[in-house]
DNA sequence: GCGATTTCTGTGAACGTACACAGAATGACA
DNA sequence: TGTCATTCTGTGTACGTTCACAGAAATCGC
């Protein structure tokens, strides 16, 4: 005759078990969909479930399972990555969609301030998540270490120096990309090809430049080459103003990126050229400014949905023990459209 | 004497306490930073923090807290959105800015696929996150339909036709800068504005079209509206060449988007029109377009950070069970550029 | 010295679930 | 009817934490 307290919270197995008589073990199997649950109490309780309400809990679920089913997507320096880097929609939906089919929830965790890298810390040592993807990591990097401490399964998109070496690393060939879309430039007709090259500090960057001095091989001039720090649209019409003053002559340009070869375009148009016909132009990304500048962008297309899921694949795997490559590079494709 | 077993798993309150010579409640007071723990029983936990290692585990604070300082950050149809709506990454760095400050953790969750709206479903339905911010929502959403259900504490940002009217939603004043721009392009002296409406299935859309009739007056002119389905560069292209088949002699034009005003100052360009001398021509958003046409595009501000942040702040709001307006209107900036 | 405070500590319960185990039905078969 | 396998069910314990409570130790005033 007790009257129960007020219902303020939701409803637990224990509700449910009372509700259709049986026992919280019982509620659990059928949760579940384990066998040798009777036609009756499955009906009973499926009415029960209804009835009071019934959702599960995650949280004390993971408690005692020690383990998410989630993982974790890190973005880091998202400003400069949302604004500038057309791809990391792609790879978050590339990874988002592997996790998916594995059954298994991204979250994807904004590290911007110094406050957000300590409760990032927290939320993945936490117990949260069982794995984590990680973009555009720096050398220094907080989390990394954190992660590494947690020896927790982890697979960057990209390279970044000094990363723990039990990782994964997934990376583009930047290097054979250039070289493949330098050559093919060359392959014109171009005598006089320059670089805009942009972000000589990353790997993306250095490696992008290795690619196109191997691809001229010894007619290589480095005078051709205008280095500019960011993968930008102005950073593309600076240096893409300084090359044309001291290489007027220059019939050909490989720019770092595609947003840099939108800027490169423009400033070549201000300068009274014509592309193609008087410089070939080419970029990198195949980005959705490739459709955009006019002439439309040859360009190197990235697999960047390839990228987010094949980290998503390594962190499962390394969520099974497996072992694994340290490295998985993957091939780009040319893209080869009107502006060269 | 008896060895204890291998230490596979992570270190506990219990092991610490274990070490430290004292009990788990003293531990927990340490870790929580409350009174009453005697610099002694605090040295000898700190240094067994140290050696075993331990980090608290979140999921079972959680449990017992009943709260997780969390809240998730849902984002529909992400592909058009990352793609499209340069405003996304902005909205979510404003939500996760606020958050922080509030030693809130933001997960997004991205929903694509079918499977993915189950998963995210039993992911907030799990007690892993206290509220929810919303973007791009459409009107039968499952999603909604489950926050609702839960009665979870929710902000959208929009507002999608049919929603709980027990949530929070946050809009920008889409008629009235419409509105405003529109005068502001009249009084440049132009006799014959058209306008490019995309998205007149969503609110935005409507409202934007609906700022522009008010603008005009009854100098309006319904056959130089030209409808397009979505906020694109192309659309802006295929709208500007249909609208100036029928209306050669238009002065002036107010896309829908940015994106869609470079694509339609392409079209001018290629139909030999100068921009601005021409035709003036304005935009809505402020995005990264703004600044890589030529001219640069006069457009209308979002405060797209502003958006975020006054979701977050609704869903803490909330979370505290405050009272709260149902609909929450910001205002936009007119920037004046060359375009117009 | 003694009671009253203040500071500190340990213990048991709870959060909501999964899992192991024991045991109860049920049916099959000799 | 007794034995055995199969199907089904309930109970206790564990996951790792916080919190309330009781009680110990120290401090203080007189």
């Amino acid at each position: 005759m007790t009257t129960r307290p007020t219902r303020s919270k939701r409803a637990t197995v224990h509700d449910v078990a009372l509700e259709a008589g049986v026992s919280r073990g019982t509620v659990s199997r059928y949760v579940n969909g384990e066998r040798y649950v009777s036609a009756a109490a499955r009906e009973a309780i499926e009415a029960a479930i209804a009835k009071v309400g019934y959702v599960p809990n995650t949280a004390a679920r993971n408690l005692v399972m020690q383990r998410t089913q989630a993982v974790g997507f890190i973005v880091h320096e998202p400003h400069s990555l949302f604004v500038e880097d057309p791809n990391i929609g792609e790879i978050l939906l590339g990874a988002n969609a592997l996790l998916s089919e594995a059954d298994h929830q991204m979250a994807v965790l904004i590290v911007d301030t110094e406050r957000d890298t300590d409760r990032v810390a927290r939320y993945l040592s936490g117990g949260l998540v069982d794995g984590v993807i990680i973009v555009s990591a720096r050398a220094d990097d907080p989390i990394t270490r954190v992660v590494e401490r947690l020896q927790m399964p982890a697979a960057y998109v990209g390279h970044p120096p000094g990363a723990a070496s039990t990782a994964s690393f997934v990376v583009i060939d930047n290097r054979g990309a250039a070289r493949s879309i330098t050559e093919r430039l060359a392959a014109t007709g171009r005598r006089r090809i320059g670089m805009i090259a942009a972000a000589l500090d990353r790997d993306s960057g250095a490696d992008r430049l290795t690619g196109f001095r191997a691809a001229l091989g010894d007619r290589f001039d480095q005078t051709l080459v205008e280095p500019v720090p960011l993968y930008s649209y102005s950073a593309g019409r600076d240096g893409m103003r300084r090359l044309l003053e001291r290489a007027p002559d220059l019939d050909g340009v490989f720019a770092a990126s595609d947003a840099v070869a939108a800027g490169a375009i423009e400033t070549l148009k201000e300068a009274g050229r014509r592309v193609p016909e008087d410089v070939g132009v080419v970029g990198f990304d195949d980005s959705a400014w490739a459709r955009r500048t006019t002439p439309r962008l040859s360009t190197v297309r990235q697999p960047a949905a390839g990228l987010g899921a094949e980290a998503a694949r390594l962190v499962l795997a390394r969520l099974r023990g497996e072992d694994l490559p340290a490295e998985q590079r993957l091939d780009c494709e040319i893209v080869w459209r009107e502006s060269a």
